[in-house]
DNA sequence: TCAAAATTTGACCATCAGTCATAATGAAAA
DNA sequence: TTTTCATTATGACTGATGGTCAAATTTTGA
């Protein structure tokens, strides 16, 4: 049994050590200009070997929101943690999504991503969609959480369903940071250079709106 | 002079063919899935033809988002004529966006397609992409308008800047309308699955939530 | 009518995801 | 140690597709 268990842990490092491979493409040459070749030469392996570990190009993006959406969860669910009420808790929720977009940006990109090609059956069905899925309904139980916190103890308005608050505040977040992040990747939208503000202020901004939209008076 | 023009015509005729074509093959084939050559038969062209009238593939797509973003500018530059208050601006403003997408998807996807791309240099610059540009700005212009009109008329607070308010609540509405989007094409996230909800309550509960967060008291 | 100019075309090219016959590796057997 | 067999790795090859361009076709105007 010993022997299996090596191999498959050489295995699962070897899978790992293709995400990260991918990932150092992505940053040099753009997330969809990376291609299998070059990320078979930064992973020192041949192309053929890729697809050992992995179905598709695909499937590995897939794998980088895998890891993307799980680190993610890990942050936000600590917020649940704290002793604050819950409408602190959904702000802070949305602060630490903001500061893991910041610090992470290449995962927002996948997760984008994978949002854009899940409609597909073909990729839907895969492992990796499949951990993607699980790790966003977690991230939206953890989000509906703070929202039931925060209309037990008065802190949030009790007249929305706490799951569709949840996703209302999901969606809404996400497009807002798209947009800040669009801002910071200083790309040609001059409407975005009309206005002068950081990824920050706009988030702040955000989160100060809802919250205050949702505060029980 | 005559000649000129009506050959000018043509060419316009021409260009606005090769986009019918184009959306007529991506609601059969999907927006990705596409292809040069089967645009170009349903045009009843060569596929070098295509090349006259635009740069490349991704000139066609932005060509669809140009059009659509003029048509919604459209609809929603109706709302600011209307007798009513800034905050009902705004919230009619999101009402047009949303009859807007359900009654035309392929824009909405042209629109996501369009800032997925526009950070590559290549394309920023191309003459569809500026006009993209364009209607974009008319489009805040119309939001900045109605949060103005709603911060004099005393229906909106005017502890925000009304440009970045307008921002917030255009990135906002962009993510919840995209979830939204995602529940209707009935695709495989089971997050969407767990909460019963419809297109129109999303959005609704939406604008209530940013309705509040933003009314003057 | 016809030659020059303008337009159209589709065979061809380059790129890239994905495949598969073959090679390399290493474990077990002799 | 040597041989055999199974597992794993490889990269030349294939098919698909966006884009090009020399040749063909059509239009123009003298």
């Amino acid at each position: 049994m010993k022997k299996i268990s090596r191999k498959e842990k050489e295995k699962l490092a070897r899978r790992e050590a293709i995400i990260d491979a991918t990932m150092h493409v992505i940053e040099k040459r753009g997330f969809e200009a990376a291609t299998m070749d070059e990320i078979a030469e930064e992973a020192e392996l041949g192309k053929g070997t890729l697809y050992l570990h992995f179905k598709s190009k695909v499937s590995i993006y897939l794998a980088i929101c895998e890891r993307g959406s799980k680190l993610l969860n890990q942050s936000m669910s600590k917020v649940l943690t704290k002793d604050i009420n819950g409408l602190k808790m959904v702000e802070e929720i949305g602060q630490s999504y903001l500061e893991f977009i910041q610090l992470n940006p290449i995962y927002f990109v996948a997760f984008n991503y994978y949002e854009s090609i899940i409609d597909e059956d073909v990729y839907a069905e895969s492992d990796e969609a499949l951990q993607c899925e699980e790790n966003a309904q977690q991230a939206m139980t953890i989000i509906v959480r703070a929202i039931q916190i925060g209309m037990q103890d008065n802190s949030i308005k009790d007249i929305f369903d706490p799951k569709e608050l949840g996703l209302i505040i999901w969606g809404a977040s996400k497009g807002v940071m798209h947009i800040a992040f669009l801002k910071e990747k200083k790309n040609h939208m001059r409407v975005l250079d009309e206005v002068e503000f950081s990824f920050e202020s706009l988030v702040k901004g955000f989160i100060q709106l809802i919250g205050t939209g949702m505060k029980k008076l």
